[in-house]
RNA sequence: GGAGAGAUGGCAGAGUGGUCGAAUGCGCCUGACUCGAAAUCAGGUGUGGGAGUGAUCUCACCGGGGGUUCGAAUCCCUCUCUCUCCGCCA
């Protein structure tokens, strides 16, 4: 959620802002909602305060033993206009709301102006792509080894699924537990959140109302519950209406879980191997700054992805994503891209965002130092990584002309090994 | 699934229809005392919205929503959550 006030001061930044989104700001839908919401709460206002100061009349009247029903009787009235007002009231005030909630974040300055992903700029390039003679790719080499089974995944859950068996399990485990113990050591606070959450979680976050289509949604009893896409979504809430002690900043959490998206929308991209799937698991890393930390965080929080890239030695690149290309919530973002060799070229591994205080206002976050009033403060997540990607990287990316696939060693030690075969 | 008890400010905890945005204690801030500190004393100390250049005025908020009433923290309905006991269960 943008600031009220930044729209009412300054909505040339705004309109420009959004512009460089290539979302055009309808101003006279904002001004017609904002001018009638300021209307209908001053109507009510001075209705609620005509009808307190004769409730008071009334009991300074019946403690003094006097008549009062005169008044009682005309207040009647007051009473039914006033429910009429405070319907209007709320009405003016949920579509202003509504229209505020379906606008993007502002790109930060330093954030290219572009129309999609050809206009994002590399800034950072790590490692050398091995040289790999026809190369195969994680399926065919998956599948070889036995260790991946598109087909009887497609049996139990449909297309978008996959089993991984044997080595290839515990590769994925061994990459969880090797990722969340090199952000431990880094200092970073692991969480095991709720994988299922409820709509306030996703609204904070930004996930509604905008994208409702890319969620699984559930339900217990009447009431909805979605599964997280990321679990930038319940370790975000965890802190929502709630003030914090600036003191405390920054705080670092991570977190491993599943990530459940529904892909409507991409039924064409990526439609071979654990690319793309339904279900995958991931660990997110999730901060929470001032506004003074906010940019060293990003970059703090961007190197601690790409340390597991280091580490497992795979060769990536760090693009800033220009204004058209990134998410709805987020004011700067740098993916990560990890080298295929299969594909000959780098695949998104990793997304690092900042989102200002765009997602705690929208969740009520705060921060408070001592003296000062609470403000939103900012938060920011990323990917660190992406376990299924990192799987597929390192499969390809280790693969022997054997077939055989050797184990990175910072990851000898989880798997017990240092070759699959 | 059954029975019961709760939800009040940063925390603890009063308040069962009007003078209650809310006693009291703790915490925190300011001042006095002191060379300084502790102790003590005095004062202050919530959040959000609307109007105004401003001092300021005003509205809302006692778990959420709805209702009764001239007037609700207080009465009624409903939902959620927490705790205790019983049953079931990974």
């Amino acid at each position: 959620m943008l600031d009220a006030a930044l729209l009412r001061n300054d909505l040339d930044t705004v309109v420009q802002g959004l512009a460089k989104r290539g979302v055009t700001f309808d101003q006279e839908a904002y001004q017609g909602l904002d001018a009638a919401r300021r209307r209908v709460i001053q109507e009510a206002e001075a209705l609620k305060a005509e009808r307190n100061r004769v409730s008071d009349e009334v009991a300074r009247l019946k403690r003094a033993k006097e008549d009062a029903s005169h008044l009682i009787a005309a207040q009647a009235e007051v009473g039914r206009n006033l429910k009429a007002l405070e319907t209007a009231e709320k009405e003016a005030e949920a579509a202003f709301k509504a229209f505020m909630a379906t606008l993007p974040n502002l790109p930060h300055e330093s954030v290219p102006v572009g129309k999609d992903e050809h206009a994002n700029v590399e800034v950072k390039r790590w490692g050398t792509p091995k040289a790999i003679e026809k190369p195969l790719d994680h399926v065919d080499l998956g599948t070889k080894l036995g260790i991946l089974d598109l087909d009887r995944a497609a049996k139990l859950s449909g297309a978008r699924f996959s089993i991984l068996k044997g080595a290839g399990a515990k590769l994925e485990r061994s990459l969880v537990s090797f990722m969340a113990d090199l952000h431990a050591q880094a200092g970073w606070t692991e969480v095991l959140p709720p994988y299922l959450v409820l709509p306030e979680c996703m609204y904070g976050t930004g996930q509604l109302p905008k994208f409702e289509q890319d969620l699984f949604k559930t339900h217990r009893g009447e009431d909805p519950l979605y599964l997280i896409p990321t679990a930038e979504v319940p370790v975000t809430n965890m802190y929502r209406d709630e003030i914090l002690p600036a003191e405390q900043l920054p705080i670092r959490h991570f977190a491993f879980t599943p990530c459940f998206r529904s892909e409507a929308g991409s039924y064409g991209r990526d439609t071979k191997g654990i690319i793309r799937q339904h279900q995958f698991h991931k660990v997110e890393l999730v901060a929470f700054a001032t506004p003074e930390q906010a940019a060293d965080e990003l970059e703090n929080l961007t190197l601690q992805a790409e340390r597991i890239l280091e580490a497992l030695e795979l060769p990536y690149r760090r693009m800033l994503l220009c204004s058209g290309d990134m998410g709805f919530s987020s004011r700067k973002t740098f993916d990560l891209e990890v080298w295929l060799p299969s594909q000959d070229t780098y695949r998104e591994i990793s997304s690092c965002s900042w989102f200002g205080d765009f997602q705690a206002r929208r969740a009520n976050i705060r921060a408070k130092a001592a003296g000062g009033k609470p403000q939103p403060l900012h938060t920011l997540n990323g990917s660190g990584l992406a376990v299924g990607r990192t799987w597929v990287a390192i499969l390809e990316n280790y693969q022997q002309p054997d077939g055989s696939v050797k184990v990175p060693k910072a990851l000898q030690p989880y798997m017990g090994c240092d070759v699959i075969r």
